[in-house]
DNA sequence: TATTGTTATACTCTATAACTATA
DNA sequence: TATAGTTATAGAGTATAACAATA
């Protein structure tokens, strides 16, 4: 079926497109696409250990911990010793990563506008929630299953 | 709005999904899920020239000569002078990549099985329309568009 | 002059495996 | 034994700029 058979290199697409332009408008705040994800993460659930902070933007902790040196290095992230677990590090902003984070998020509305300004109205709901299901699925299986990850976690769900 | 914000992410999301997945299936024959898309991109429309071959996947030209030497030395796509223009090279699939292709195509079913089963019958086909309609809109104005079109684009400096 | 492709270069993200120190 | 993180290492993809050959 047709459908089926461009539902991946359509996903690929817009992916892209929306990537490239993410790149685009934060290189002036000298900052990646996927940079910005980081720290939006943290922006939404500070004080994450390295491993839930990977789990959540979905990226391997050793390329999350790649990621966390080049923000420390410039002030935007800070990591702390664990209060319960002296093996884990907690991440969290710095008031110049929450700075720029703010920055961040401004700079970047005109593209969440664009995008969504390009759906029908009734069908953007639906499109978030078929994307999000379909990251569920594709998860199943393959993602290492741990286990009760959420009692460290400082956010309630 | 929630829905325009966390479009996006919820797009990155399934995405990495995806990319990871395929990446993990085509492993086991020793070609990446971008080196798929290029071999796809061929197996639909051979004789490309580079350019035009990193357009319909949107990638950068450089990229694509990084990617079609790596597959070139592994005998799956040739480059040939093309015909009636001295400086381009036309790009085609081997034998031997056309049979990588519909084995790394065959391979890749059930991932799509799965993406699609994972959506209401119903809505699988706006989800395409839609995902092609952003890719669309986000690329106006950011990718140098050559040809006719061109002509008319006077924005850039 | 503009375009196709090459080259050199550099950087980010990605990922695996071996290692430590804790749990 | 299992987990959190580090380290070393490697590779793919990405992108820019300077360049040659050709249109």
């Amino acid at each position: 079926m047709t459908v089926k058979n461009n539902l991946p290199l359509a996903l690929r697409a817009a992916y892209l497109a929306l990537h490239r332009r993410t790149e685009a408008r934060f290189a002036q705040h000298d900052v990646t696409a996927d940079q910005f994800v980081l720290l939006a993460t943290l922006a939404r659930g500070d004080a994450l250990t390295q491993r839930e902070l990977g789990q959540r933007m979905s990226s391997d902790p050793s390329t999350v911990r790649a990621m966390l040196v080049l923000l420390e290095r410039r002030g935007l992230i800070q990591r702390e010793s664990h209060p319960t677990d002296a093996r884990a590090r907690t991440v969290s902003l710095t008031p110049a990563g929450r700075r720029k984070f703010r920055q961040l998020w401004k700079a970047g509305n005109s593209i969440r506008e664009t995008m969504f300004g390009a759906l029908p109205p009734d069908e953007a709901a639906a499109l978030v929630r078929n994307l999000t299901k379909i990251a569920e699925t594709l998860n199943q299986g393959c993602v290492p299953v741990r286990g009760p990850i959420a009692l460290h976690s400082t956010e309630v769900a």
